[in-house]
RNA sequence: GCCCCCGUAGCUCAAUGGAUAGAGCGCCUGACUUCGAAUCAGUAGGUUGGGGGUUCGAGUCCCUCCGGGGGCGCCA
């Protein structure tokens, strides 16, 4: 927002720095001042510039000598146009705001652009996000859950930033474990349907399933008939299929819209099945792959590929050795038709950290057989959800918490503090806010933890209504919201004429730094910022609640801090979508 | 054997190579006749796992050791 002054200032600073004979770095960095109650920024440009002329053989205090460097630029440039103060302390050089005069520009952009405010210029990049990835024929926990919330809010971020961004799924819709269930199903609950939550009832024939043929191994017989007979496509059965898949699909739906989260395709890894066959083909034709059949599989030995003496990217088992696909079979073909069918720039693939090797093998490959955008692939990792004790969620295990026992336990705690802190509200209004903190509060425990550290489900952790958590933020919003609301309007225009308070300044300085927080996120592939972010300015603008009158505020300061409040609202409102988390208006 | 990640306050976690390492929870003390107490103010809590190195400057980068987790030719 001050892009344009700092430059001026950057410039002075080179020229001063030119006119003495100093050397002159490429750039001047400058971050905001850390000091309490002043605006402003500081850069450590002439640490670099002290150091340099030490290595020189000129000796002295490095620190000594950046103050002594500072001090004369200072001497020399003055006080740069826009700024109110600048001054030299501990060899930073620190240009401070005229407080009035940048607090009016920064409410004044931020309640002209609205929601706009923070939103990057069009980037002119096409991303697409391939996240949730679910199993059909199988349970939806709350591993899966991180997924899906990291996903959707990078997605969100990520568009938001300025990227043309498609949001994609790929459905595991096949594979063994489609088979057992399926095996299960005509066995012993033939023609039966979904009852209650489809999806735990779809979790519950296959544990079953695993459960029968862990104890009695001799049905693994009729398992291995049912695969060939799929591998033929038997028509009965392709059908049973498709109507059983459709089930989870229908449970899949309910969950996404519970999260109100969206995709613009949908993959099946039925559909890339013969694709990744026929492009196995081609790599056993092209000499790039070996075909050990039957023997042994195809495989692709990507070190010796690449003369490489350390292990590396090692071996990539590309097809079983009776022919039927595996996971690379079809991760090959639609990472070629992501970028071809739906010609985007870049890929970004949100999966588990147990899969780093397997993706970098996948890019690998793809780069051996000349696909160039290869190197356009990212793998986006995180850490997975464990619950106490170490014990990693699996379904075939079955040692998970459901997503749907999650919800329901999430909903029926944010119902009773609903009622215990606004009794008032009417029963629909009192049903909405449990709902938004309910989902916030479970969204933003996943989001505040960074991506390659493991999270330990813990009930009371997942749903915490205090403290650093989405309530916080979202409560923050109803207090703004609030004050809006009694005031009736907002003023057109504020000047900010008023004696700053400190807590002034300091929320000011927070929502001027949306954007490029917002920035950051993305080029870091880290929600985490926004998580923080949105937090602090949460509690700053808390802290200006309790220092500063808004309605009855004195003169002109009123008209003032209703249009701060307006921009901090906005702002709030703006960090909780981008994290998929809903600004309630009373709570 | 090769590779990746983690280790920060009692607990859970933050912290662009930058200024005095910060929050929350928990503990203790206090504040509702106030723009909403899902809040706030205050107290206490640290050799950033150990040791080297690079740097003007290291929780952050490099090396090494310790502790924990994960991955490594026909699971997804």
């Amino acid at each position: 927002m001050f892009d344009r002054e700092l430059a001026k200032a950057s410039q002075a600073i080179i020229r001063a720095l030119t006119e003495q004979g100093l050397p002159t770095p490429q750039r001047i960095d400058w971050s905001p001042t850390p000091f309490h109650g002043q605006w402003g920024f500081g850069t450590a440009a002439f640490f670099q510039i002290a150091a340099q002329e030490a290595r020189r053989g000129k000796g002295g205090c490095v620190p000594e000598r950046a103050a002594e460097i500072a001090q004369a630029v200072l001497q020399a440039i003055g006080t740069p146009e826009g700024f109110s103060r600048a001054s030299v302390e501990r060899g930073y050089l620190n240009l401070y705001l005229e407080p009035g005069l940048y607090a009016k520009r920064v409410v004044n952009t931020i309640l002209a652009q609205g929601e706009d405010f923070g939103r990057g210029h069009p980037k002119d990049e096409r991303v697409m996000v391939e996240y949730s990835q679910p199993n059909t024929h199988k349970a939806f926990h709350v591993g899966h859950l991180r997924n899906v919330i990291l996903g959707g809010a990078m997605a969100n971020i990520l568009e938001f930033a300025g990227c043309d961004t498609v949001r994609a799924n790929y459905i595991g819709d096949i594979g063994l474990h489609v088979i057992k269930w399926l095996w299960c199903y005509r066995k012993y609950h033939p023609g039966e349907q979904p009852q209650g939550d489809k999806t735990r009832w779809m979790q519950e024939i296959y544990t079953e399933a695993e459960r029968r043929l862990e104890e009695n191994p001799e049905n693994e017989q009729e398992v291995r008939a049912l695969f060939a007979a799929w591998e033929a496509r038997d028509p009965e059965l392709v059908q049973l299929w498709e109507r059983t898949r459709q089930w989870s699909m229908e449970g899949f739906q309910e969950i996404y819209d519970l999260l109100g989260e969206h995709f613009d395709v949908i993959f099946y890894e039925s559909e890339v099945e013969e694709p990744g066959k026929r492009l196995v083909e081609d790599l056993i034709a092209r000499g790039i792959a070996i075909d050990e059949r039957p023997d042994g599989p195809v495989l692709i030995k990507i070190d010796e590929l690449l003369g490489l003496e350390k292990e590396t990217y090692r071996t990539l088992v590309v097809l079983r050795s009776d022919g039927t696909s595996l996971y690379s079979t079809k991760d090959l073909p639609l990472a070629i038709r992501k970028f071809e069918e739906w010609k985007v720039d870049r890929s970004i693939y949100v999966i588990d950290v147990r899969q780093s090797l397997y993706l970098k093998q996948i890019f690998k490959v793809l780069e051996l057989m000349g696909f160039e955008q290869a190197r356009n692939c990212v793998h986006l990792s995180y850490e997975i959800v464990n619950l106490p004790g170490n014990v990693t969620m699996s379904s075939r295990e079955g040692t998970v918490v459901l997503f749907d026992d999650l919800i329901r336990e999430a909903f029926a705690r944010a119902g009773r503090i609903v009622e215990l802190k606004n009794p008032s509200l009417p029963d629909d209004q009192k049903q909405i806010v449990a709902r938004a903190v309910a989902l916030g509060a479970l969204k933003y425990a996943m989001l505040a933890v960074d991506n390659n550290k493991v999270v330990t489900f813990d009930w009371d952790r997942a749903l915490d209504f205090e403290g650093q958590a989405a309530p916080y933020i979202q409560y923050a919003h109803v207090r703004a919201n609030s004050i809006l609301r009694r005031a009736g309007s907002i003023p057109q225009d504020a000047t900010f004429e008023h004696p700053l308070e400190a807590s002034e300044i300091q929320l000011l300085e927070l929502l001027a730094r949306f954007p490029q927080e917002v920035q950051r996120a993305a080029a870091e592939y880290k929600p985490l910022q926004i998580a923080n972010y949105v937090y602090n300015l949460a509690r700053a603008f808390t802290d200006f609640y309790q220092h500063c009158p808004v309605l009855q505020a004195e003169g002109a300061a009123g008209a003032a801090r209703l249009r701060l409040t307006a921009a901090a609202r906005q702002t709030l409102a703006s960090g909780l979508r981008l994290l998929g988390i809903e600004a309630p208006e009373v709570m």
